[in-house]
RNA sequence: GCCCCUCUAGCUCAAUGGUAGAGCAGUGGACUUUUAAUCCAUUGGUUCAGGGUUCGAGCCCCUGGGGGGGCACCA
């Protein structure tokens, strides 16, 4: 009886996908397909509102469209219903009338669902309010929504639905949308100049005996039929410079990497990077490259090279100030802090300043702990930090002007470290000494460090040219762009303890 | 790994230790120019899980789980 037809027996979530199960049946047995293969539409919802900007209201025009779109909201008085669609973002009215429709079709647009995808053919309009409309003669379901969307006005809140249910979140929340085109912007963007300057985008492992190019812990996984560990990179330096050694030239990847750490608003464990490395290009040359990748991802994006930071606006355009971290941190601690002051001197410094530090460290660890915990949490507007010790920049070339120090800069916005990039040590003599320093390390307990990469040693032994290069962490420069404070507002699937049943 | 906060209907949220509610969604009804349509009626709950205290627990306590924030680590 009426109850079976309409499946309207009994509530909640169950009987609600039951009853809308029931109207994919009824629509099978009426010899409809429910689920069609495909749909062929003349017009996206923007490409109406772009093709009839300004109608009068009450206008009827004979401009046939076909368009499609997910059901967002309904509105049905009796004999005439409205639908908002929503198509990638834009939504477009469907204006539907039992006049214009008939029975059958009209009984179709009553059985409508939020969230069913819908294809509908019809002419353009306005309604008396003014609002750009399709009159509908034809409409057909695409594919039933069996399962409830999220509430239409309030979205879904929930931060752990959000990022276990992206997909509800895209449907419902314009913010999550805007975030994530704002992200594809970017690595367009990034994309784009790169191909201008004449680089080659290129892929390189994912799997590797060694883990190195970066301090950090890896991921660990085993390969079955070569019967060995393998390692989640934690970042693509070495390869790239591999193809520098090859001649290559002017190479870019733009992956994942992999840092087996804790998790914050700010850290993932698969994240993705940005390096590139350019032949005969150094620190300076590297630095105005990040400028202009950063400032163009910025305006692609947003259409202004200003963000806003803190409620703050903050101007992007370049350039932008370059410090020496020894001059930063001296200035911040108000005495000198450099490397050549040796490990006893800094320890007091870092003590003076109620830094903790730890026996192990070297002096430009010391260094490095003072520039951190005095500077950069204050940094807002763009920064390009400078001269990084040696002996935490094993892959860099010593500063042509001060042996204990790097050609390194690393870019800060917003207290957070958005890029690095150096001046690339191509020496394969000094380069094994560091690596040696790294493994020592290793050893003595710092888990992070790296190890003597052999084979990249070899590559070295062929010749390097000099080389400029580059990493940027692509998550960070989107939150950014983005304006958003959370990691995992920009990465689509963020890393997650396992659902526990439904 | 440690500390703090949080978890109630499909969604968004209420509920001095005393009968678990509302809005949206859904269902039935009215309505041919609505805009979160409106109006009338109405269904819907293992209050994250398991223990405990109490005459009585959504609320207090313990254990566990998910999430958020902070610390640590890092980009």
């Amino acid at each position: 009886m009426e109850d079976e037809a309409t499946g309207s027996a009994g509530s909640g979530l169950a009987a609600e996908r039951a009853r809308r199960q029931a109207v994919v049946d009824a629509r099978r047995a009426e010899g409809h397909e429910p689920y069609p293969y495909r749909f062929d539409r003349t017009h996206t919802a923007a490409d109406v509102h772009a093709a009839w900007p300004d109608l009068e209201p009450g206008t009827e025009t004979s401009d046939k469209v076909t368009v499609a779109g997910r059901v967002r909201r309904k509105r049905d008085s009796g004999k005439l219903v409205f639908l908002t669609v929503a198509d990638r973002g834009h939504e477009l009215q469907l204006f539907a009338s039992h006049a214009e429709l008939g029975d059958d079709g009209f009984q179709t647009v009553k059985e409508l669902d939020l969230g069913d995808w819908v294809g509908a053919a019809g002419t353009v309009m306005t309604t008396r309010t003014g609002e750009l409309s399709v009159k509908v003669d034809r409409v057909e379901l695409l594919a039933k929504s069996i399962r409830p969307l999220p509430d239409k006005w309030h979205g879904l809140q929930d931060p752990d639905t959000r990022f276990r249910q992206r997909y509800a979140d895209l449907v419902v929340n314009a913010e999550a949308r805007r975030a994530f085109d704002v992200r594809h912007a970017v690595v367009a963007s990034l994309r784009t100049t790169f191909h201008e300057r004449g680089y080659a985008e290129v892929e390189t492992p994912v799997l590797h005996e060694q883990a190195s190019g970066a301090h950090a812990r890896p991921f660990v996984t085993y390969h079955n039929t070569l019967d060995m560990e393998l390692h989640l990179r934690v970042a693509v330096e070495l390869h790239l410079k591999r193809l520098i050694v090859g001649g290559m030239d002017r190479v870019f990847e733009i992956g994942r990497v992999f840092r087996n750490e804790g998790l914050s608003p700010r850290h993932n464990p698969e994240f993705t990077i940005l390096e590139s490395y350019e032949a005969f290009a150094d620190v300076r040359d590297v630095m105005a490259l990040t400028e202009d990748l950063v400032a163009n991802a910025c305006r692609d994006a947003l259409g202004t090279t200003t963000v806003t930071i803190g409620g703050e606006p903050v101007d992007l355009v370049p350039p932008w100030p370059r410090r020496r971290m020894v001059d930063l941190a001296s200035d911040a601690a108000g005495e000198e802090v450099h490397p050549s002051l040796g490990v006893d001197a800094l320890r007091t410094v870092a003590e003076r300043h109620g830094i903790r530090w730890e026996a192990a460290w070297s002096a430009g660890q010391l260094v490095e702990a003072v520039f951190e915990e005095l500077v950069e949490g204050s940094i807002v507007a763009p920064v390009l930090v400078t001269g990084h010790p040696t002996d935490i920049s094993p892959l860099a070339r010593v500063d042509r002007d001060d042996p204990l120090l790097t050609e390194r800069f690393e870019l800060f916005v917003d207290g957070r470290e958005l890029a690095n990039g150096y001046s690339e040590l191509n020496d394969p003599v000094e380069q094994r000494l560091r690596f040696e320093d790294e493994q020592r390390a290793k050893d003595a307990g710092d888990a992070d460090r790296g190890t003597v990469d052999e084979d990249y040693l070899r590559a070295l032994e062929y010749g390097m040219p000099p080389t400029g290069g580059l990493g940027v962490g692509v998550d960070r420069l989107v939150m950014l762009l983005a304006g958003v404070d959370t990691i995992r507002d920009v990465i689509l699937f963020p890393t997650l303890r396992p659902e526990v049943g439904e």
